[in-house]
DNA sequence: TGCAGCTCAATTGTATACAATATCGAATAC
DNA sequence: GTATTCGATATTGTATACAATTGAGCTGCA
């Protein structure tokens, strides 16, 4: 076993770890929407070269976290209204039924997990880090569909909250509080209660006020610089 | 339009052509589950370099129609009979609301479309190319799913009915005949019609049908090899 | 001043070269 | 005869080199 302090950091996927360092970048809102990811630049940051760059983005583009334009090259997707409705609405779609089916299924361990989602995201907003409270208050639906035990409509469901972060990025009316936690907890202590009927109607409700605190008329957006703000998760 | 006899055929983009022959090989049943994908073998075949082989299998792999295992290569997906049941459980979830919102907005080009893939399907049966029919028959889902306009909804479904694909070849049981054309008949009629709610239900018993028709007990398979099966695209 | 055309630097697309890992068979020990 | 170890070969993972395309800035001319 070879263990090197910062030098050939790849004993393993090295894909994965540029592609997971740059979706937690774009789900913590550092980088906006628009931003255009260079290929060179981001293989300097994190040491690797443009052969594993490339491989990440195509990666990310295939869950449209990224954009990519033939001979021009990536950049972080920016969601039209449009297809900011469809997120919504195949979320509606999709979520409802789900937390139906964890709440059939979750063990007390899952209602653990849960709670402690839900902690998370309170010590993040008390901490004034929104953009990790976004990402945590997503990866609690990610986890809700883990429970519900269907690989297949929890990746479709991954995909679409990854997209509604970039959503909210750009659509999200400032006047509306985030005040998911409460949703939250509602949602967990039907789950716990194994009342499906009850989790359904909850998830679908969230969902919903979600959708109705955006703001989903066009409008411009732009890209910014990048180095220092992927510099920090570099380590 | 281009056409070049076998060499520069490098006008656009190459990794979708490899990745577009390779799906089409799988869809009509010329690579059976487990086939190992070699990158070397294939860039021969299309006379392009591995990272072009790369690209394409990794967005095969994408939506699951390739298993790729690190440092062992590529292989053409064998779903489990539990995938299996995922599949169809989301498509029960998806197509049917998709089939109603495709009733409600259907043109009469889009009816002329959809009876053109009927007619394709009768032809390719009557000539006893089942794989062809079969692909047909999935793309025929698909272009519902373009009706109904959602493009979100609809790139699930064409991974769903992709997977579909792996699934009927791994699992048809032989002695249930494929009639798909009859129930695609009806839904066309009603989607013609406009008929939102027959639509949705005929999608639906359609696709139980089709699940019905699977025999999910698990069982071995196996590989083959591909050269002669894949030259015959490479044009 | 404004615009057309051009050159050149920067960036992406593709191919090749090198490194790491797995696969398969032969030789050896039991 | 069987099993096991070791090594040669083949295949994948990553880096680098080369080709093609883009876009900006410059020049020159109307």
């Amino acid at each position: 076993m070879q263990a090197e302090p910062t030098s050939t950091p790849k004993p393993q996927n090295a894909t994965q770890k540029v592609a997971d360092a740059l979706a937690l970048a774009i789900h913590e809102h550092r980088l906006m929407p628009g931003t255009k990811l260079g290929e060179d630049e981001i293989g300097e940051i994190y040491n690797v070269s443009r052969t594993v760059v490339r491989a990440a983005l195509q990666s990310l583009a295939h869950v449209q976290l990224v954009e990519i334009q033939r001979n021009k090259g990536a950049f972080v997707a920016s969601p039209t209204t449009r297809e900011a409705r469809e997120v919504f609405e195949a979320r509606i779609l999709l979520e409802p039924r789900t937390a139906r089916s964890a709440a059939s299924r979750a063990t007390p361990r899952d209602i653990e997990i849960l709670n402690d989602h839900i902690a998370q995201e309170h010590l993040a907003l008390d901490a004034g880090d929104n953009g990790r409270a976004l990402n945590l208050s997503g990866r609690f639906h990610i986890e809700i569909a883990r429970i519900a035990d269907q690989d297949t409509i929890s990746q479709f469901i991954e995909t679409l909250i990854a997209r509604s972060s970039l959503v909210i990025a750009l659509y999200w009316r400032r006047e509306s509080a985030l005040c998911e936690s409460h949703a939250h907890h509602a949602l967990v202590q039907s789950i716990a209660d194994g009342d499906e009927q009850n989790a359904e109607e909850l998830m679908h409700s969230h969902i919903v006020d979600l959708n109705s605190a955006l703001d989903l008329r066009d409008r411009p957006v732009q890209a910014q610089n990048l180095r220092e703000l992927l510099q920090a998760t570099d380590q």
